[in-house]
DNA sequence: ATAATTTGTTAGTCTTGCCTAACAATACTA
DNA sequence: TAGTATTGTTAGGCAAGACTAACAAATTAT
């Protein structure tokens, strides 16, 4: 079976041929934090292996199976995220680091469990979903807040990109999933925004967190 | 800091060295399926490392500090095995081989969260002792039922050498942690016991079980 | 006490997964 | 189109942790 590292090699994959299905060595190398001539050689490995198609200096892309085999394992860290949010009352801005740990147990039973004690759950805690028992993963498509204009009325439903900080930034400013937001205007000079939300008021958001904030329009 | 790897020579070091503190290189590559030379590798560098006491030839025995060590490591086994059990309803025959592989999961509010959700428990759903946060392990003293004879009343409060088979078997006969056993008699021929409890009357115990099941006097 | 057995050690090899150095191909830019 | 910068590849090494083969010490048996 995949090795730990092999698992962690298929996810960085999944995530960078989202983007675009043709993915480079270097962007594998960057993800993973390796180096090119150790991801290129780790990626020769994986194309025997099948879960991925390689010809030399031809960009990469995942085979089917591939792509299913990193759904199941991102299911397997999305629902211990859920689990150690809803179950253990960790926040929201500390389970990735812990799931990404957990992520590679060798125990079916276990992540069935978990997935029945959350009754099945669809999303993450950062809004991001839950590929199903196949691997498939079901996409959203929510809208950066950042593209819409005054007197919107919107509701968070997921995080772009959800480091530590930015979630911590987030709880700062209690904003969660579920927050309804109103659009009060942008300034054209930065592109940061003015939200008003709960009893906040006239809050000035930046781009960049505009930028990963996923709302749907209510 | 320890490799999963170390951390695993750790506890089969622990555990050699309840028996008796003079730990042989042979016990401890039984003990984890490894040939002599890399046991024997290995404790040199976790001599280097100040976890156990070796001169050549000589017996090993382990550190103070190793076995502080190494009782935390066992503390985050237990916990998660009755973590499992409590919480997420798998069965005793079935925690041993996840919780092998939590134990390795690097995060002390993780385990944190586990002890207080569990209610800080003092035992592991086998019945042994779950050691305290600075790693200390307080030794019950039960005794087997094997030492115990006719008329007897007792009850199971913990489980020998608690393997898989043998958990399977104990769910067969209805045997558990707080079963009040009734000693009716022993065969002399075999070491074997006629046993009452619940609503089973005159059953016979092998030598073999009643060794490894750790009684108490109701 | 010597021989035989068991246990411990050393030396050298293998695999995984990382690295650097050097070179090759592709892509960008003047 | 040539020249430079970027990206990809090969070769060779290193560390961890396993292995076998061979030898050495300690123990047990004769």
């Amino acid at each position: 079976m995949a090795s730990q590292t092999k698992e962690n090699y298929l996810k960085a994959l999944y995530f960078l041929g989202r983007k675009s299905p043709d993915i480079s060595v270097k962007d594998i190398a960057e993800h993973l934090d390796v180096r090119m001539p150790s991801a290129n050689h780790m990626i020769k490995k994986l194309a025997d292996e099948g879960w991925i198609r390689y010809e030399k200096y031809k960009p990469i892309r995942m085979t089917e199976s591939g792509a299913r085999k990193a759904g199941l394992i991102i299911r397997k860290h999305r629902l211990t995220e859920m689990y150690l949010v809803e179950k253990m009352g960790l926040g929201w801005e500390e389970v990735h680091d812990i799931a990404e740990q957990i992520e590679h147990v060798k125990s079916d039973r276990f992540f069935e469990r978990m997935d029945e004690v959350l009754g099945n759950p669809s999303h993450d805690p950062h809004g991001s979903p839950i590929p199903d028992k196949e691997g498939v993963i079901e996409h959203d498509d929510y809208v950066p807040l950042s593209e819409f204009t005054s007197g919107s009325m919107v509701e968070v439903k997921a995080l772009n990109h959800a480091t530590d900080d930015f979630l911590l930034y987030l709880n700062e400013l209690s904003i969660g999933l579920g927050t309804q937001i109103k659009v009060m205007g942008q300034q054209s000079f930065d592109a940061s925004m003015t939200v008003s939300y709960g009893r906040k008021k006239n809050i000035n958001l930046s781009k960049k967190v505009c930028d990963r904030l996923m709302v749907e329009t209510i």
